[in-house]
DNA sequence: AGTCACTGCCTTTTT
DNA sequence: GGCAGTGACT
């Protein structure tokens, strides 16, 4: 008994679908419907009935996309045939084992643990460097420490096991093993850990392991090539008993290498299951040629062995356009108006527009201009709703009411509001709790219950505001399984009186206000599950997962697009130092990783693509001149339309095999060409070279370049005490003389 | 204990 | 151009 649905697939997506249970690897490019496979896989097993819905483990990369899977198969199979399934992120799953196994099993830490988030991890090493190693943290980056931990962890290497042989990898060895006590004593788990000990436990207690190779009977892992090696153990212990395992991927969407991902699982995987089938997508159903004869330039360019073939089911469309911008703010201003354009004249919503960037300090320039022009966007990533301070606190108030030894938490809602438990007090109570073999926490809720024993360790005022402090955090944790975590957030604001704190901390307190009420609006649907539901989420489900509300277009990271498409896609500032960006510049693999990036940039475009270089881009110190991504050589000039000529004008010679103007113009750059003004003010040209100026920051110079577009005016100065030349908006410096 | 002003730095991408 | 960390002052 076929289901309907199948008759929507290919032939090789069938064959992936129905093909009979065990190891089975999808590899495919973009767009062949990889997400869409591995979704009627699910549905397959189900209605095949070789498994109940919650015998199914369905592991996504991210949690938005195990919610869209799971929608998907609430459609295709209705509520009654999906319930119980569970599509879920790696690290979700492994919280949600640890938080069961927890209470059965030794572990050093109980059920109740918190996730550490990178912010969290960063302060605790911090801490750790400054505080107890005395190390410079300017030649010891926390974040590089941080980094070289997580690579030991994931590769199962405990601190005492951690080489030793250099002081760099000393000052690394010890702050690993604090780290690691740090978080145990905070009851805490990093992500590395989540799955660390997820893998411990299946591995070191056989009942276990043998109780979830029972229970999922079916395992698919979506974006495989992004796993790394201990989600791969993962995987492989809980399908090594039953075999049957089935996961797509795509080696050249391969992007998170820098996050630990490794490509060596695809052969780990067919090692391990030396009978796997592998069932390759070839069609792409998303694409015009066009778009994709750029990508695949772009990765030929970076392989010479690549020989992959994509070819576009939907036939042809326009060329992509290549186009060159005097300046960032350039670049944002036409991406505003061309997206203005589209909408107007050729008819497409705002919500199948999308730009993309290498990083989020991109995004400004671009919503300043959306905002100048009024239009609605939404925003992946970036705005950090959970980055702000107001969230942050209120967050950390949660976490521990539900978890008492959560230092990091603790330590910042300590003293907010203002409470007169300062660094001193602090400092002393952290002693005494330790003292007396208590975590800062659980000691404040000992002092609740009991204040004797403590009042005669500390000065009358101290006792006197910690008391206070205990009070209140004691009262919440009785209650804390008792209320909605919504009903506990109101009760804390209240308690705290942090609306009067907002306000008196002046500037934008009614904007902070309003991310209060939006947190509360976010716990509301936690009001059945509850705080400890409400909090995993918090720390599981990232900026990315929160598209802000509203229509509009769309900004977001080439990261963050992965696995998303739309008919128009700007890609912007396509330049050296941006992408590739200049970190990954000096190591090979890294290299390669940023133009697979680009590639993914590109395969999310459906119909049109702009690529946009821009002569000039900001840094911290102002305007300096960009080269355009290395990237774009690979591009011939009969593979693009727009500024390819203006862009390499070094190969003059081989322009007339292409690159004309794109085929359609929208009419705000067809009445700026034929010279009725625009609707900006020309800007008069106000400096030449060899004028004097001067600037408020670097003093007297003298100009040695100038460089204009309309509205902008770009010079640069030589100052005497600099080497490298200075780059500004003219606006910024006055002519002396 | 809390506030304010000054300095220096700028390490991307995300579960 | 912004923020965190620092130190001096109230």
């Amino acid at each position: 008994m076929e289901p309907v649905w199948l008759a929507e697939l290919n032939p090789q997506q069938i064959e992936a679908v129905t093909a009979p249970p065990g190891p089975i690897v999808v590899m495919a490019g973009p767009g062949a419907g990889k997400t869409r496979v591995l979704t009627y896989r699910v549905a397959y097993i189900l209605t095949q009935q070789w498994a109940r819905p919650w015998e199914v483990l369905a592991v996504t990369f991210t949690n938005k996309a195990a919610r869209e899977m799971h929608e998907r198969l609430v459609e295709l199979l209705g509520p009654t045939r999906s319930e119980g399934l569970w599509v879920s992120t790696f690290h979700a799953f492994a919280a949600h084992l640890l938080r069961r196994e927890a209470r059965h099993l030794d572990l050093p830490f109980n059920q109740h643990f918190a996730i550490a988030d990178q912010e969290d991890q960063l302060r605790i090493l911090t801490s750790i460097l400054k505080n107890e190693l005395n190390v410079d943290i300017k030649r010891y980056y926390p974040a590089t420490i941080h980094s070289a931990i997580d690579r030991l962890k994931r590769a199962g290497v405990f601190p005492e096991q951690a080489p030793r042989t250099s002081a760099w990898d000393q000052v690394i060895a010890e702050a690993y093993a604090r780290y690691e006590q740090a978080l145990r004593d905070s009851n805490l788990l990093d992500f590395n850990d989540l799955l660390v000990w997820a893998v411990r436990v299946l591995e070191d207690f056989p009942h276990v392991l043998d109780q979830y190779q029972t229970r999922y009977k079916h395992i698919l892992v979506d974006e495989f090539q992004d796993t790394n090696y201990l989600q791969y153990r993962l995987v492989r212990l809980l399908a090594q008993s039953h075999r049957r395992i089935f996961v797509v991927g795509d080696m050249d969407q391969a992007i998170y290498r820098w996050r630990g991902a490794d490509y060596r699982n695809l052969a780990r995987l067919e090692a391990d299951f030396p009978d796997a089938r592998v069932i390759l997508l070839e069609e792409n159903y998303r694409s015009t040629q066009e778009i994709l004869d750029v990508a695949m330039a772009i990765l030929a360019a970076g392989s010479p062995r690549y020989r992959k073939r994509l070819v576009a089911r939907r036939g042809h469309g326009p060329k992509a356009v290549l186009k060159q911008v005097f300046s960032e703010r350039e670049q944002a201003e036409f991406v505003v108006r061309m997206a203005v354009a589209l909408a107007r004249e050729r008819g497409i919503p705002l919500e199948d527009i999308a730009v993309m960037y290498r990083t989020n300090a991109q995004s400004r320039l671009l919503e300043e201009a959306l905002m100048r022009y009024q239009l609605p966007y939404r925003l992946v990533g970036a705005l950090r709703f959970y980055g702000r301070r107001e969230i942050k606190d209120l967050v950390a108030y949660l976490r521990v009411v539900f978890n008492p030894d959560d230092r990091p938490s603790l330590e910042r809602i300590v003293n907010v509001p203002p409470r007169g438990i300062g660094p001193r007090t602090w400092a002393r109570w952290v002693e005494l709790a330790q003292s007396r073999g208590r975590s800062p926490g659980a000691a404040l809720l000992d002092l609740a219950q009991d204040p004797e024993p403590w009042r005669k360790a500390l000065p009358p005022r101290a006792f006197r505001v910690l008391s206070s402090l205990a009070q209140r955090l004691y009262r919440w944790h009785l209650l804390r399984e008792e209320l909605t975590p919504r009903q506990m957030l109101d009760r804390i604001v209240d308690e705290i009186n942090y609306r009067a704190y907002l306000r008196n901390m002046g500037d934008e307190d009614e904007q902070r206000w309003e991310n209060v009420q939006e947190l509360r609006r976010l716990a509301a649907d936690f009001d059945q599950a509850g705080l400890a539901a409400f909090l995993e989420r918090l720390a599981l489900v990232s900026d990315q997962d929160t598209l802000t509300q509203g229509e509009g277009l769309t900004l977001l990271t080439m990261h963050a697009a992965k696995g998303l498409e739309f008919r128009v896609v700007f890609l912007v500032g396509l330049v050296e130092q941006l992408l590739p960006h200049y970190r990954s510049m000096d190591d090979p693999e890294a290299l390669a990783e940023e133009r697979r990036l680009l590639y993914v940039g590109i395969t999310r475009a459906k119909d049109l693509l702009y690529m946009l270089v821009p002569q000039y881009r900001v840094t911290y110190a102002g305007y300096e001149p960009a080269e355009p991504s290395r990237f774009l050589h690979a591009l011939s000039p009969d593979l693009v339309d727009g500024d390819w000529a203006r862009i390499f004008p070094e190969r003059a010679g081989e322009a007339d095999r292409g690159a004309r103007e794109p085929a359609w113009k929208p009419t705000f750059l067809r009445r700026e060409r034929s010279g009725t003004n625009g609707s900006k003010p020309r800007q008069r040209r106000r400096f030449r070279v060899g004028d004097r100026v001067i600037h408020p920051r670097w003093g007297e110079g003298v100009v040695v370049e100038v460089d204009h577009a309309d509205g902008d005016e770009i010079i640069g100065v030589q100052f005497p005490d600099q080497d490298d030349l200075r780059y500004f908006l003219a606006d910024f410096v006055q002519k002396l003389d």
